[in-house]
DNA sequence: GCCAACGTTGGC
DNA sequence: GCCAACGTTGGC
């Protein structure tokens, strides 16, 4: 075990500001990730994920589609409440509390960009960010998708002064 | 609002 | 296990 700790990790996740916004995080501090209902999404949450782990949050599904700010893993995985929760939406009848099916962590607010790193700068920096990054991979609609270091230092020196 | 791409469901 | 039908995502 290395005296230095883990290394964080990092990721993407999409949400759409009409529904959840970087500014809704900002007002709550800490939000439960509630409702992602794709398996491959569900295992970076339930396998990937460390409390400090690093979070673009990019809005998905608005006029600008890109990233609007950083937050940061705040819990490990535990079962998504609303699975169980027959007034949700995201109600699941075929999960059960000794056996969830879907999970989540909590993410916390670090801080807005004053100007999103737009979906369409992103794409003028494919060469740099490389074919594994799964957010412009073509037919790629993953709602939280891993980012590797030298993707996630580009991506933030993109964010506009 | 359109629609391409993808994932899931369920009949067989 | 195949695959058609259906639902969802998300850019445009």
């Amino acid at each position: 075990m290395s005296t230095t700790g883990m290394r964080r990790r990092y990721w993407l996740m999409k949400s759409e500001p009409e529904d959840f916004s970087i500014d809704d995080l900002e007002r709550v501090g800490t939000e439960p990730w509630t409702g992602v209902r794709n398996y491959q999404a569900r295992n970076f949450m339930r396998d990937g994920m460390r409390r400090g782990d690093g979070v673009l949050f990019y809005h998905s599904n608005c006029a600008v589609p890109g990233i609007y700010g950083i937050a940061e893993v705040a819990s490990s995985a535990y079962p998504d409440p609303t699975q169980f929760d027959r007034t949700s939406k995201y109600f699941d009848p075929k999960a059960t509390r000794e056996e969830p099916r879907w999970m989540l962590v909590d993410v916390g607010f670090v801080r807005s960009f004053a100007a999103p790193v737009t979906l369409e700068a992103i794409r003028g920096r494919a060469e740099a960010l490389g074919e594994d990054f799964a957010l412009i991979r073509k037919g790629s609609r993953l709602s939280v998708l891993p980012v590797n270091a030298a993707q996630w230092k580009i991506l933030l020196a993109m964010e506009p002064k």
